[in-house]
DNA sequence: TATTCTATCAAATGATTGTTAGAAACGGCC
DNA sequence: GGCCGTTTCTAACAATCATTTGATAGAATA
């Protein structure tokens, strides 16, 4: 088994230049199964992706991920959180990039650039997410939560100062719109090709649709 | 095994109201598999869920399934099937009612309300099969491709002549304007709770969005 | 050089899976 | 009542799964 804090704290201890290679070994390896597992949990699903294929696309024999993870189950619950984690950091950034002044229609429409890019980008964490997670056994789903609610907290606090300020219609329902937009921009999992069309275009167009509707201004 | 085109030859030279109860009976049971299948699809996914769990929801032991059915892959291709024929077939419905020579938005309404009425109402043929389509092993989605393509070719159908008849913006690409209003309306299983407010008032407030956009009218 | 730690492997384990086969129950019909 | 087709059950099958175990190679340490 493996006990990562003991030996962390035991190495910090130690000459720090000498170890660090075989010191960021084990967190390559990690990374190397997480990259392999959420692809095929993004293609296959989490319950008919196999320990030996991630192994294999990882390379190596499947009892070796015991090394690294305690379970299966333990392999999937890092995806989940750390899919939502990425693109949480990838919208905050870009909107704390344009200022504390900046507008909040133009907050929201760098959120939507964020969150689409995050997705749709090379890493597969949050697709994996979006097709396992509603299928996955409840307590898998219960370590996720906490942070699937602070992005939407965060979407719902950009979507009601877009509100207050005016950018958005004051009759429309504020949860109904957030999970509608997230569910839209989410969707594009199920569709897009990386080939066809670059992520900031179909942003572009998806933002369109969305701010201004699909019937032609009165 | 089964032969229902010999058996229900014959029955019918038969008198057919005396066999009318034992005859039904196949019917009534396969119906009773594809509904218990349908929602353990949804909820756990097509590969978390067991034979013996479906035998179970249906009141049935689960060597009993094999009569009825060929294999587990057969139950989730038919359920594939009907979960498109089910909304198509009232997507179409309430479209002609209109009749020939309805405006293309109410058209586009009606679809609208239709293929949520479809997805959400009792039939989890649909959800199961939106939640399960992207990660089934290639063979069993193509037998479903052929439905898909009709369905979606009918809403490029709806999308190309409102598009002409300037209810949409021109400066729309209609299949990303396709893709983008099934995906929104499919991804309301994800969150969509019956006893939270109605499909209908749902159905009204995408279609505001969808419409008009988010902007408030300029 | 001897020892310890890191990382992996090969092989086995028990549980669970979809599926099959043969026996039993059920009901209608002569 | 006895027969026959229909439907279900019971009990097994082989395959596959996640996981465990003990051994092993290499690098770091002393």
């Amino acid at each position: 088994m493996r006990e990562p804090e003991s030996r962390k704290t035991a190495k910090a201890v130690q000459e720090p230049n000498k170890r660090r290679k075989a010191a960021s070994q084990e967190h390559v390896t990690r990374r190397k199964i997480l990259d392999a597992a959420s692809d095929l949990f993004r293609d296959k699903g989490y319950a008919s992706t196999t320990l030996r294929q991630i192994a294999d696309a990882a390379g190596m024999q499947a009892g070796s991920v015991y090394y690294h993870f305690e379970s299966k189950d333990a392999i999937v619950s890092e995806i989940l959180d750390l899919g939502i984690t990425y693109v949480f950091d990838e919208v905050k950034r870009r909107v704390e990039k344009l200022g504390p002044g900046a507008e909040p229609k133009a907050r929201l429409e760098v959120a939507i650039d964020g969150h689409l890019s995050g997705l749709l980008s090379h890493e597969s964490f949050l697709s994996a997410n979006i097709r396992n997670y509603g299928q996955l056994p409840e307590d898998l789903r219960k370590k996720n939560v906490p942070l699937r609610r602070a992005y939407v907290g965060y979407w719902d606090a950009l979507l009601l100062e877009a509100q207050k300020a005016g950018a958005i219609r004051a009759d429309l329902d504020l949860k109904i719109l957030r999970l509608f937009t997230i569910g839209s921009l989410n969707w594009t999992v199920e569709w897009h090709k990386p080939d066809k069309g670059s992520i900031e275009e179909l942003s572009m167009q998806i933002k369109s649709i969305l701010f201004d509707g699909i019937s032609p201004v009165g």
